[in-house]
DNA sequence: TTTCATCTACGAAAAAAATCGTAGATGAAC
DNA sequence: GTTCATCTACGATTTTTTTCGTAGATGAAA
């Protein structure tokens, strides 16, 4: 697993992740609700993701039950990494302050972010 | 410019925001360093980030100075949203935690991220 | 058993992004 | 003034990603 997911897989892995397994047609129903797009585009889609190893299959009847071989996390920190470098010259920092910029947590949130530095310099004092 | 830069074009403007401005070839060498394209490649994804407004240029001699119309912060932003929705479920606390988890901030960065915690739920214990 | 809905497989087309080849201009070196 | 290096413009090709059309299988309904 050392390829990169693109968009659209990733749309797919996002329902796998939200529900566990789903047939083609459980998947595509969830997507096309959001955008028009073709069953059998969802479906070649799902099919590359196969060769690719992304995701797994069982035969379910005349049909295919597909589950993420992937975590969500295992793809969020792939794509992480190159997102920084290419757009926060490389600096995690930078990216955080943005983060934080664009679209502030809520209180609890801002807590659990907090512990978290906590956590990285062993500081103590909650 | 309500564009997406593609990643080739994010290369060229990090060139352009950390120089200033530069001519074609001043742009090339530096992304040449790091992958192997040729100068008419660059020269092309130069002249489209033109047509959609990416970047300006001047005349200069027999070549042009080109600059970026648009700031580091501006893109970020831009990209970040979309990132943050399709990887983190649209939540910035989950981007932030996992990338401090990814690359741990040095402490002086720990304490910047801290201070603008603190300025956003108007904390006052510094 | 014919019809109909639904599924898969698979190639191909379309769209988006990246790369490059070639032609022509310009100026410097000789 | 011929040669050489360098630049731009621009179309075309290649690669990647996304979308879809068609054919064939299968089972349920009539």
């Amino acid at each position: 697993m050392t390829q990169k997911p693109t968009n659209s897989e990733i749309e797919i892995l996002t329902v796998l992740w939200e529900t566990g397994a789903g047939t083609t047609r459980q998947v595509h129903d969830i997507i096309a609700k959001n955008k028009s797009v073709g069953y059998t585009s969802t479906l070649k889609t799902i099919q590359n993701m196969l060769d690719k190893g992304f995701v797994s299959r069982i035969p379910k009847g005349q049909t295919h039950l597909y589950s993420a071989t992937v975590t969500q996390g295992e793809i969020q920190k792939m794509m992480l990494g190159g997102f920084v470098d290419r757009l926060f010259n490389g600096s995690s920092k930078n990216l955080i302050l943005q983060a934080l910029g664009n679209q502030t947590p809520n209180p609890d949130e801002l807590k659990e972010i907090r512990d978290m530095l906590d956590q990285l310099d062993g500081r103590d004092d909650s």
